[in-house]
This record gives structure tokens, sequence and C-alpha cells, in this order.
DNA sequence: GATGAAATCCGAGTCAC
DNA sequence: GTGACTCGGATTTCATC
């Protein structure tokens, strides 16, 4: 994979991207019609696009209640000490968890950020007890349950 | 679209999910090949698994860097009023606003918490002083910048 | 150095079974 | 759910600008 930094999008480029950004089955031939190339042309531009990394990959997104997913929680984290080998292990440890479906180191009140999804609250207390708070390192959570997702994963705007 | 939540999956309906979010834009030859079925069988289960809303879209994941968009933030909003109107109203204008990709209603010290991609600080402090604190009925905003993305959007664990 | 037209081959989508 | 059949798209080649 290229550095994705450097690559220079022109216009075209960045029409592929907006087009299969809101529709990523779209094939080669519409995908041309939409962005007014050829389709030879809209195939090569494509294919770079992903060699060089500017498309990471393309996946479709299940409804989290079809796969008995229903319930979302965010959870601050706090470790007990601030030390780049404590970060470490701790983001290797969540790496693992399937559950967290995404984690950020943060400046503010923690130092995590987590979103996890899980059946439901009976589901989330035992990932909470047995898994989280055994994380390495974790001092303190704290837990936001999702009452309402107003929008969830909306598209990049450029 | 059906309810999601009625349809009944099988085991081949859950290795199509399981395939297809991993690689969105698999043909339905390949497709029927990974899951041990024929094509047209293939075929007909995709196509009822997008009818039922199992699968509400298939997307192009692309590099923030890429497209100008390197900052990541977390924020949490506090309203001034707990009501209906004033709930209503804050997701109404949220939902306009391109920046926020994530925003959740939930549980515990805030009201809301949102997820902001911007090219960078500040074009995110000008986010935060022109749009977000004059979002209707907020009283107060926790800014989390993220330092590290660790992990993002994982597949959904099922 | 990238483009579009044409040419080949393979998959999508639909049929009968 | 399978197998076959037709049509259209994917992918490459090549001449061109």
């Amino acid at each position: 994979m290229e550095d994705s930094s450097k690559a220079v999008l022109d216009r075209v480029d960045v029409r592929i991207l907006r087009t299969l950004q809101a529709e990523g089955r779209l094939t080669n031939a519409e995908l041309a019609e939409r962005v007014n190339v050829s389709p030879a042309t809209c195939h090569r531009r494509t294919q770079r696009l992903f060699e060089e990394g500017c498309i990471t990959g393309v996946r479709a997104e299940i409804a989290p209640a079809a796969v008995g997913l229903s319930a979302l929680v965010m959870v601050g984290v706090v470790l007990d000490r601030s030390t780049p080998e404590s970060f470490a292990a701790f983001e290797g440890a969540v790496l693992e968890l399937k559950d967290v479906l995404d984690c950020n180191l943060v400046a503010g009140d923690f130092d995590y950020l987590l979103k996890i999804r899980v059946r439901d609250m009976a589901d989330f207390n035992k990932l909470h007890g047995q898994k989280l708070i055994a994380l390495p390192g974790v001092r303190q959570t704290r837990t936001f349950f999702v009452m309402k997702e107003v929008k969830e994963n909306a598209p990049l705007p450029f």
C-alpha cells in the first residue's frame, strides 16, 4: 500500500470516491456513467484508488438487530498509569475484544473511549465484569448506555 | 423494507453476511463459492438479505487522511432542558451537520455523545464556536480530542 | 502518461425443472 | 435448491492524443 497522503486526487477521483462511498456495489459500467468517464478509465482509476489505500475496503453494513446486537454502549476508560507500556498493553488486549467496535486514545477526562455492541444490558454487564475491568491497567470505567442512535457511521463529508 | 428483526437467518445467510461485511465488492460467483452454495441460490439469498433490511447498504471506506479529514474528535453534549421537544430540536439540527459522523443519546453524564471528523484542530475550533454551541438547547460541551485511533469501525462480531 | 474504442471472456440475472 | 441459457459487464489490448 502506497502512502495515501501523497496521492493527488483530481475531480474524477473524488467523484469515484463519493459514489462508491454511497453505493459500494455499483458495477464498473454504472460507476463510469455516473462520473462521466469511459469504463476503461473508470476501472483503472478505481483500481488505483484501492492500491494507493484511498479506499481501505468495501463493506456491507449489517443491521445490528438482525444479528442480535441491539445494544450499543460507550465506555470511558481511565488507566492507573500513563506509561507507554501501559497504553500498549491495554491497546493490545482491546484489539482482541470483538465486541469493541471503536477504541480511541483521547485527551480529557478519560484515557480511552470505547464503542461496544452487545445483545442487551445483561450481556454488557457480563462483558464489563469479566472482560473490561480485567483489561491491563484499567483503574476505572464510566458507562454510557445508548438510548437512541440518532446517527451512525455517516459518510465522510468531502 | 421488511422488519429485519423477524427474519430468520440460517447458516448460509450468516456466512453471506459475514463474507460481504468483509468484502462487499465480491462478485456473486465468488461469494457463492465461499459460502458453498450455487450461484443462483446465492444470488437469491443475497437479494433477500437486502430486501429484508439485514444489509442496509454497501459502502466503500475512504481513508480520512486521503480526503483531508485527519482529525477525529468526540464531544459530550449537555442540553439545558430534558424535554422531548428539546431533544427533537437538537437531533434535527445535528442531522444537518455533515461533520458529525455519529450522534447518540446516552444515559450518564451527558445527553449526547458525538463523533466528529474535521481537517485539524483549527477546523474543529471553528466548528465548535460557530456550529456546535449554537445547536438548539446546548448548555455545555466537553471535547475529547482523539490522539490515536486504535480501532475504528470494526466489523460486527456475530 | 492517460484516454477511449473495440474485442474477448466471464459473471449476472432469469428461466424451467 | 439446481442447472442451463442469454445478455451485459469486467478486463485487456491497442491506437491515439
